[in-house]
RNA sequence: GCGCCCGUAGCUCAGCCGGAUAGAGCACAGGAUUCCUAAUCCUGGGGUCGCAGGUUCGAAUCCUGCCGGGCGCGCCA
C-alpha cells in the first residue's frame, strides 16, 4: 500500500467537500495535483501543490486557499500538524502512529512488501537481448540485457502481468552467412585445408564444435556438395545451436525468456506479406525514391525505386524501405511483422529495449506500431547506452585474440552475475557508463551492491545478537509484527521507517517511468540510513540494536532491522540478487 | 547536413511525468573504535545546473536556438 495515496484520497475529499460545500466551484480537476514527500523533511512527511494547482481555477489567492484546504485536513485523524508555506504548498506532519502502522504492516508482508496492484495485471511485452544468432553473447550485450531482466521483474513487482520476450533474427542475409562459416568449420573437422576465413564470413572458434558435430552426423555427405543442397540445413542446425549458446551465457546472468520468437517463421507464416497488405491497403505504402543522407553519401550511392512506407505519416523523419533490391523484405518489414504479431497476442504495450547503436530505428518502429494498431498499441523503446570497460581506470581492449574480455560469459565468470547485474543499473540507461573491473568487486560505501550488502549483513548480524541475548524470545516476523513499535521514537529510527514506508511508492514510480536504476538509487540511500542509526548505537548505547536490559525496547527494534532486511531482500529481489548475511 | 542521447561540485553521477535554501559518492581537511562488523559513521570547504531566449505563481526539469561530447544515418540486423 502506498501510504501517499492515501492521503492523495483525504486531500482530494477536502476539496471535493469544501466543492460540495460552496466554498470552491465544483468540478475542479485534481489531476495535476501531487502528494508526495517534501525534498526537505524539515517541512513535514506529505506535502501537497493543491493550492498552487486549483488557485487559479478557484480564483483565489494559493495561500488563502491553502488555508481553507489546510483548516479541513487538521481534522483529519493521525494528522499532527497542517502548514501553509511557502508560495501556498500545504505540508503535512503525521503522526507517529501511522509510520509505526506502516513499518507494522512491512513485516507482516515480509517479502512481498512492496508488491502493488499498481498494473492491474495488464499485459506487457519486454523484448530484450535479441541479439543475432551469430556467436556468443558479448560485453555489448550485458547492460540491455540486465536492464530488460529486470525493468520486466520490476513490472511485475508492481503488479503487470510481464512477459519476457527475445526476437530471434534468423532470417536475413547474416545467418546465410553463419551457415557457410560453419560449412567451412565442417570441412576443417573432415581434413580439408579451409585457409583463413574469408572477409564477411563468423572466423570464431566457438564454430569449430559445430563443425565437428555437423562432421559426425553427416559423415562427408556434404563435402564437395553445392550449396544448395546443405546451406538451409546448416543454417538450421547452427541457428539452434547459437541459440542454446545464448541461453547459456543468459543463465549464467540469470536470466530466462519466455518467449523466443522466429523472425523467418514470421515470414514463412505469411505474416509479413499480411502487414504489407494490411498496410498497402490503408494507404501506408508506396514506390519512391529517397534522397541520400546529407554528409554522408555511401560511395556506392545510386538513386533507385524502392517500397517504402510512409513513417513520415507517423512521426518519423523520413519513409523507410520495407524491400531489398532483391525482393526479400528488410529486416524493418519483418520486425513490423514482429509487433504485430506481439500485439495480435495481447500485448497492447510493448517494451523494447535496445543498444545505443540502434537508436535511430526508434522512430520508424513506433510509426510502424502506431499504423499495425490503429493507435491501440503502445511501444516504449528503451536505449542502453553504451558500456566502456575499464579496468583500474584503464579501457580494457576488447581484441578478439588478446584473451581480453570479450564475451558476456567472460565478464560473468570473472565478476560474478549478481554484480553484473546491479552495477548496470546503477545509472540511467540512457547515460553512458564506465563499468571498472577491479572497482565493482572491491568494498566501499562507493560501490552500491557491497554497501547495499553490508547493510544486509549487519541486519543479519544483529539478528544473530539479538538471538544470543535473548534465546527464548520469539523473533519470527509473526510476533515481530505484535513488538511495541511505538517506542521507536528517535529520529534516526522515524526516519528509517519512514523510508521502509516509502518503499511501495519508489517501485510503482520506478515501474511508470520504465526505469530500474531508480531501485538501486532507493537501496543505497536506505542501506545509509540504516548505517547512521548503527553508528548512532555506538556514540550512544540507548540507541543499541539489543539492549540487554530491555526486552521489549530490543524486540521493537528486531521489527525495524526487520523492515530493513524485508525492504533490502525485496529490492535485490528485483535485481535477481540474493541478500548476504555475512560479508566474507 | 539530419536524427537520438548526454552536458549539474576538481572527478563519477542522482535529482521522482515544474515546486520551497540544487543532493550523494570519490578526492581534500579534521574527528568518532575498551561498546551489536570502523570495509562504517560524523563535521567542513567546494556549483554562473553548457550558453542565450521563451512558457508561468515557480524551470536543473518543459519549448526554441546555439556550443561541446557520444551513437547512428537506402538495398545490415
Amino acid at each position: 500500500m502506498n501510504i501517499f495515496n492515501r492521503y492523495r484520497n483525504i486531500i482530494e475529499k477536502s476539496v471535493k467537500d469544501l466543492s460540495a460545500a460552496g466554498a470552491l466551484p465544483a468540478g475542479l480537476d485534481v489531476s495535476r495535483l501531487t502528494v508526495e514527500p517534501p525534498r526537505d523533511p524539515a517541512h513535514g512527511d506529505v506535502s501537497t501543490n493543491a493550492a498552487m494547482v486549483l488557485a487559479k481555477p478557484a480564483a483565489m489567492k494559493p495561500r488563502e486557499l491553502a488555508e481553507l484546504i489546510a483548516q479541513r485536513l487538521r481534522e483529519a485523524e493521525e494528522i499532527d500538524a497542517v502548514e501553509v508555506a511557502g508560495p501556498g504548498f500545504i505540508n503535512l506532519r503525521l503522526a507517529e502512529s501511522v509510520w509505526h502502522q506502516c513499518l507494522e504492516a512491512a513485516i507482516g508482508l515480509g517479502s512481498s512488501y512492496g508488491d502493488s496492484d499498481h498494473g492491474g495485471g495488464r499485459q506487457v511485452n519486454v523484448e530484450y537481448v535479441s541479439a543475432n544468432p551469430t556467436g556468443p553473447l558479448h560485453i555489448g550485450h550485458a547492460r540491455g540485457t540486465v536492464f530488460g531482466d529486470v525493468l520486466a521483474s520490476l513490472l511485475e513487482k508492481a503488479g503487470y502481468a510481464v512477459t519476457r520476450e527475445y526476437y530471434v533474427n534468423d532470417a536475413g542475409a547474416q545467418v546465410d552467412s553463419l551457415a557457410r562459416s560453419a560449412y567451412l568449420r565442417y570441412r576443417e573437422a573432415l581434413g580439408r585445408e579451409i585457409g583463413e576465413i574469408p572477409e564477411g564470413l563468423y572466423p570464431g572458434e566457438y564454430l569449430k564444435p559445430i563443425g565437428r558435430e555437423l562432421a559426425d552426423m553427416k559423415g562427408d555427405k556434404w563435402l564437395d556438395a553445392p550449396e544448395t543442397d546443405w546451406l538451409a540445413e546448416i543454417r538450421t542446425f547452427t541457428v539452434e545451436s547459437m541459440m542454446a549458446l545464448i541461453r547459456e551465457d543468459l543463465a549464467a546472468l540469470g536470466v530466462h525468456h519466455d518467449v523466443f520468437t522466429s523472425e523467418r517463421e514470421l515470414v514463412e507464416s505469411g505474416m509479413v506479406d499480411e502487414v504489407f497488405k494490411t498496410l498497402d491497403a490503408e494507404g501506408h505504402i508506396y514506390t519512391g525514391t529517397l534522397e541520400p543522407p546529407k554528409g554522408k553519401t555511401p560511395e556506392d550511392w545510386e538513386p533507385r525505386p524502392q517500397t517504402l512506407f510512409r513513417a513520415t505519416e507517423f512521426g518519423d523523419d523520413v519513409d523507410r524501405p520495407l524491400k531489398k533490391s532483391d525482393g526479400s523484405w528488410t529486416y524493418f518489414a519483418s520486425d513490423i511483422a514482429n509487433h504485430l504479431d506481439k500485439f495480435r497476442r495481447g500485448f497492447a504495450d510493448m517494451i523494447d529495449v535496445w543498444g545505443a547503436d540502434h537508436a535511430g530505428y526508434v522512430k520508424r518502429m513506433q510509426a510502424a506500431v502506431n499504423a499495425i494498431s490503429g493507435g491501440d498499441g503502445a511501444l516504449d523503446v528503451k536505449i542502453c547506452q553504451l558500456v566502456r570497460l575499464t579496468d583500474r581506470g584503464q579501457p580494457v581492449k576488447m581484441s578478439k585474440r588478446g584473451g581480453s574480455f570479450v564475451t558476456l560469459r567472460e565478464l560473468v565468470d570473472e565478476v560474478g552475475p549478481d554484480i553484473v547485474r546491479f552495477h548496470m543499473l546503477t545509472r540511467t540507461n540512457d547515460a553512458q557508463m564506465d563499468f571498472d573491473l577491479s572497482a565493482v568487486v572491491e568494498g566501499g560505501k562507493d560501490n552500491p551492491v557491497w554497501y547495499v550488502q553490508y547493510a544486509s549483513a549487519r541486519c543479519h548480524s544483529v539478528r544473530r545478537m539479538a538471538a544470543a541475548t535473548f534465546p527464548n524470545h520469539d523473533m519470527s516476523l509473526s510476533a515481530l509484527a505484535r513488538a511495541p513499535i511505538s517506542c521507536l521514537t528517535d529520529e534516526a529510527e522515524l526516519g528509517l521507517i519512514k523510508s521502509i514506508a516509502g518503499w511501495p511508492r519508489a517501485i510503482e514510480a520506478a515501474a511508470d517511468a520504465h526505469e530500474p536504476h531508480r531501485i538501486a538509487f532507493f537501496l543505497y540511500d536506505m542501506a545509509a540510513l540504516f548505517h547512521t542509526l548503527w553508528t548512532k548505537g555506538k556514540e550512544d548505547p540507548s540507541l543499541k540494536f539489543v539492549i540487554e536490559e530491555d526486552e521489549e525496547l530490543t524486540m521493537a527494534r528486531q521489527a525495524l532491522v526487520r523492515g530493513v532486511e524485508t525492504v533490502i531482500a525485496s529490492g535485490l529481489g528485483i535485481f535477481g540478487i540474493e541478500p548476504v548475511e555475512e560479508m566474507r
